[in-house]
DNA sequence: TTGTACGCGTTATCAG
DNA sequence: CTGATAACGCGTACAA
């Protein structure tokens, strides 16, 4: 900011009023009533021709354009939903907004994004906020729901209690709303059989926050089906290290030096790309070749996956395809019969060359 | 969306009238005026303490939320500034907006974000959408005001009529709104001369769009960048291919099957972050080694930087700090006294490996 | 300290 | 076909 240096002050302008043009000054400079002015708007059939037109001149001459909150006030919807997730910055949340605002957008809402960190309470004032705008409904996505987060129950329910709520999440309980969730067996599953199938053995979890109930639930998943595969579960093959690049590299360097060599796995899941990706970096640092010294499966099938060295193997979520089904749920519950159910999309792996596979797309039952 | 199953409908429940409690409701249930319990609403002094907390309880009983739009009507600002960009799939774009949304969010506005596609005509929709919503401002962002789209002028200035705008842009002339613009002489200049400086002397152009006067600047101030240097301009050492990986896999195919070995580029600078990470991996496809067989540059310096391999040598345009200085400017030219000024970040080159060199930041006058 | 009444910009209803 | 006029929900003078 201090570095930021103004320069050419080229000139000075602007009309003075800001625009305070209304309904009533359109309608006296016609000489028609207001409710004309809105039958013009609207494209009402029962309206003279050679009025239509006068009327229509006066509202283009001054581009007249009417305003958002007084329609709104008027009682009808405010055309707009809302969605609360973490930051755009994280690459999985920007793919599901992105498509959440075009869905919306195709359906003549607009989304309007509230960014949310991570486990965070819920703040009393997000819920207001929404309310306040008297949102047409609000979608929730991420580790939202965690039962960590306080205030949830009652959040939820005082939410509900002015417009309709889904949620795109995680498996969770007791969800007093539409849910959308993610295929976390699927997640875990996928990866853990590729890697079997490939020969792997000893096979490492690296991510994610273990005491985080349920971003946990990817871990447990991935414990079950080593032990469904009669693979060692040892503890040392997990180390959380959170959900970014930087996060991987640690998780690498510390699991492998606290590890005699010859217990090292012979292959890393990554919670998430991000992961993946500073785990790769790490490992290729350590001197391993990839995929040979180590084989790396991400999660997100993020746009660089075909672009890292080896290109990445991943699994894709789909969280565009999520987006657009909760839309959809949103807006066909507009009306107060509020129904609760849930919905899963298939996880699906793709295989790249980060595990020496060469198989293109692949799906396991 | 076909192939997203619905299952275990779990129960149904909801409240019936959807939240339609207003302000007369409270007051009549204790008994006072709308005018007392809007002021226990804001906290207003002059209220006697039992009867405040007598509001206040029917007030939480209900978790009663007075409306955004009967609020904004009445005159004030909406506290809501817009922000009109090209999807937020872009990460420089997400970058950008999340900046905005943050330093809102500290002045206590909300960031509105309306995708735009580039190289599109700004759609009257749009106007009259943010003037129907009566934004405190807007920033505009992105190759947005090129030349090349129609109606510029005009939805310019009658926006400007309704609120303060902004643009974060490459230099643009004529603009007659404040404008934030990159530094694309730096742009251009730094990486030039940092690939001058150890030793290259065929270097090659990738990305963007020479078709498009705005986007072609930067392809522009490589010329002059290299004509000063007494380096050769070679047009085939130039070719367009968009702003995506994808391209600049293209990119380099294009060029060098098309060009004699012998008069191969030593050095390719890249548009952005994401052509110079598909041109990576076509060099490598290639046979070529990096960066000895050919250094590169990106531009954006980009999170996934530091993770290629090797780690990637990039400009960076600082676009958080143009957000944020944006969406100050626009607050602070809340009142009608529109100036119009400029102002610009210097670029910075941020050196890694992928040229060569291990210097650390490095900045060139 | 509290209440009344009006304005904010639109749309909808009901007369003409 | 068109024009008054009443909501819509809230803030705010002004009055009590």
């Amino acid at each position: 900011m201090e570095s930021i240096r103004k320069s050419r002050t080229v000139g000075s302008g602007g009309k003075s009023v800001m625009g305070k043009i209304t309904i009533y000054d359109i309608a006296r400079e016609a000489g028609v009533s207001t409710a004309t002015v809105t039958r013009v708007l609207s494209g009402h059939p029962s309206v003279r021709a050679d009025t239509r037109e006068r009327v229509q001149r006066i509202i283009d001459a001054h581009a007249y354009t009417p305003s958002a909150s007084a329609r709104d006030l008027e009682g009808r919807s405010t055309r707009t939903i809302g969605i609360v997730m973490p930051p755009v910055i994280n690459p999985y949340f920007t793919r599901l907004y992105n498509a959440a605002y075009e869905e919306a957008q195709a359906n003549g809402y607009y989304a309007a994004l509230f960014q949310m960190n991570e486990n965070q309470p819920i703040r009393r004032e997000l819920v207001d906020e929404l309310i306040r705008r008297r949102l047409g409904g609000v979608i929730f996505a991420g580790n939202i729901w965690s039962s960590e987060r306080s205030g949830l129950k009652e959040a939820l329910e005082r939410l509900r209690n002015y417009m309709p709520v889904v949620a795109v999440c995680p498996p969770a309980t007791q969800l007093d709303c539409i849910c959308v969730h993610s295929d976390l067996v699927g997640c875990s599953r996928l990866p853990v059989r590729h890697l079997h199938t490939l020969g792997h053995r000893r096979i490492a979890f690296i991510g994610g926050s273990m005491r985080l109930s349920d971003a946990s639930r990817r871990g447990q998943n991935f414990l079950e089906e080593l032990r469904a595969l009669d693979l060692p579960d040892d503890p040392a093959y997990h180390v959380d290290c959170g959900y970014d690049a930087e996060g991987g590299e640690r998780a690498v360097l510390r699991m492998l030096t606290n590890l005699d060599r010859r217990r090292w796995p012979t292959a890393l899941i990554a919670f998430n790309d991000l992961v993946a990706l500073g785990a790769m970096k790490q490992l290729k640092q350590m001197g391993l070749r990839l995929p040979e010294g180590m084989a790396i499966i991400g999660c997100d099938n993020q746009f660089f996956c075909p672009y890292t060295d080896p290109p990445m193997t991943s699994v894709d979520l789909h969280p565009e395809e999520m987006a657009r089904s909760a839309v959809r749920e949103l807006l066909l519950s507009h009306d107060g019969d509020a129904k609760t159910f849930s919905m899963m999309r298939d996880a699906t792996l793709v295989v790249r060359e980060s595990c020496g596979a060469r198989l293109g797309y692949r799906k396991l039952g």
